[in-house]
DNA sequence: AGGTGAAATGTGTGCGCACACATTCTAAAG
DNA sequence: CTTTAGAATGTGTGCGCACACATTTCACCT
């Protein structure tokens, strides 16, 4: 084997001696740590802008011997598949930390994804068990602000996913653009479709006014078709009752109110919705989210055709390694990290499946 | 901040105080170096089994002071636009790794991706200069067996990305399923089409039968219709001679030869097509390969309507790093890293583009 | 000149592992 | 009973960094 010794890497000890002080001195040059006369650190700042010192993070995190605390504010995963999901992205980032010697004490604040109230209590016990740092979901846009007000006051670094709030000013957010998806999920169920077609646009069992996302991919969705000067109709149906009597009564009444050409149902319960629509019209297309069990079923059995995957498992785990990145490495987090929106189809499910999970390796 | 010494991670010390022996004794057992007795090692051997042991992976890498040299067996990335992003995915991954103070020599042997020769004698010289690993994408399959012959032979780890080859014996093959590539392809093609329609297949100046990977996906594609027992109609055409006028000739000859719904392009060519069917029929649904600058030009011009992405640049990246899971952090590597098929369309292909790169984090 | 305190600077240690090397044990030979 | 090779076992060191702590420097005062 072909092996030689390492030339390049530059130490901290290097940069010390190549300016002639300690490498105490240089650390606190590095870390802004005060306590060295002007002219030290002029002949270490020298030396640094003269060559490329890269800390090495690996060893940075090696002397480590404190545990840091984070706090997940997230939807309950045994209300709703879409967040188990994202509930095992944490367990799995948890886990693959864990192979790096790197062991988070990751604690869990749940609440209602349907209720305002329950995520006011679980942000507020989130606040006062004062984590070194936090994940959170922030679904309830009202509700959160004065919650990402006291976080940065305190200095506790947040995170958001799966929701934007901009004014959150949070360390990243890691989700995807809302709505570019509405655009996409016009393009999805207009695709080959005859001119002068109507289109649903059906939100289900959601607060719909307080639910800023669903808002904005429907304004996507709608975009789509005035920015291109098309001739179809949009219709909006909000659905509450998902008791499976009235619930099929008014999907029913959906359809009787037009012939429709393709439905985009704005959440992931659009399984609820498929295999009634299919009975009554199965040439009716119908685009939904995410790679819910159920979901992929209606998938293979036809009755639904395209899902766009808002990927919480990764998002979550994403969510979970920039902490650690931020915490531990010190790493810079680029703000803003927007997932791809990944179309779905009979064809390509599987191909998603098998790739969840098995992510090996030391990157994102 | 809430902070607290760990308690959870079990060392080498601690497995040598719990079963009475040295941590040098602990160190024989765990990697087989023998030159113990049967006594001691039964003893380490019950304490691992109680007790979970999981290495550091940081710590582990901590000593090394050797360099591995690692060969990138790939098409000259100025020849083509797909492997230029193939180029910078290696690029990537090795400075994802120098941040967590791995230095790889990486070096490159590039060959002629449309001439078998090309590859052979590439693949000789990285032979000889006998590297401590190999990633290759071995686009010529008899070319290729008595190359990775010989790897496994002198014990050399070699990894495969983009074309498959089952009999290599591999540490791992990274890239997508073909067959599965094709049935999409089918599928995006004949969405909303009406029946009885007529398909091409096209395949764009390679040496059709010595290149498996089209083969794959054409196979894939007519056993979409086929198990579906469709009645559309496939046709499949070659062409070679990429010379502006001559090309221009063949293009229309297809076009006059059916009315066809829509084309299939096997590699990531298709814009050499795209606008030149877009003038003459407008109507003609085209799905290629890859986010190529060109390719996407066509998306937006509405020229082209579907794209699959293969992501080389990830594929590369992920292939290095997966080398240096295996030289470094001794990780086992799953020997098969699909990737899911993802599907580009003119609306969610700007997502496609701002994820590239900016994937900040400590892992796949 | 000697003393003093704060500022500046330098030194040492540990993180967990791999591996080189030192030491101890054991059994057979003398 | 001693010697000795060879096996078995134990100890020490370095990787690069952060941080605690020890030491030096120096201006200023008595």
């Amino acid at each position: 084997m072909v092996k030689k010794l390492n030339p390049k890497n530059i130490r901290i000890k290097d940069i010390a001696k190549k300016s002639g002080v300690s490498e105490g001195t240089v650390d606190r040059v590095l870390h802004n740590r005060g306590k060295v006369s002007v002219k030290s650190a002029d002949k270490v700042k020298r030396v640094l802008k003269e060559i490329n010192y890269t800390p090495n993070l690996i060893a940075r995190t090696l002397g480590k011997n404190k545990n840091y605390r984070l706090v997940a504010l997230t939807p309950d995963p045994n209300l709703d598949p879409y967040w188990q999901q994202s509930f095992e992205g944490i367990k799995s980032g948890e886990a693959q930390l864990v192979q790096f010697g790197i062991h988070l004490d990751v604690e869990y604040s749940f609440f209602d994804p349907t209720k305002k109230e329950s995520f006011q209590k679980a942000a507020l016990d989130v606040f006062h068990s004062q984590p070194d740092g936090v994940l959170v979901a922030p679904l309830f846009y009202y509700a959160s602000i004065p919650f990402f007000k006291e976080l940065s006051e305190a200095r506790i670094p947040f995170i958001l996913f799966n929701t934007h709030i901009v004014e959150a000013n949070a360390l990243s957010f890691i989700g995807q653009d809302l709505f570019k998806s509405g655009n996409l999920a016009a393009e999805l169920v207009s695709i080959g479709q005859p001119a002068n077609s109507t289109f649903a646009v059906v939100h289900i069992n959601e607060d719909l006014p307080n639910s800023v996302h669903l808002v904005e991919k429907e304004k996507g969705f709608r975009d789509y078709f005035v920015s291109r000067g098309n001739s179809h109709t949009i219709k909006t149906y909000v659905l509450n009752n998902t008791e499976p009597l009235p619930f099929q009564d008014s999907v029913t009444k959906i359809l009787h109110d037009a012939w429709l050409a393709g439905i985009f149902i704005t959440t992931s319960k659009a399984y609820l919705i498929a295999p009634i629509i299919n009975k009554i019209n199965p040439s009716i297309r119908i685009v939904g989210y995410d790679l819910i069990k159920e979901n992929m079923e209606c998938l293979k059995h036809g009755s639904m055709h395209f899902l766009i995957n808002q990927n919480p498992m990764r998002q979550a785990k994403l969510g979970l390694q920039a902490l650690a990145n931020h915490l531990l490495f010190k790493k810079k987090i680029p703000p803003l990290h927007l997932f791809p929106l990944e179309i779905i189809t009979p064809q390509n499910v599987s191909t998603y499946l098998s790739h969840e999970g098995n992510l090996a390796g030391i990157t994102v």
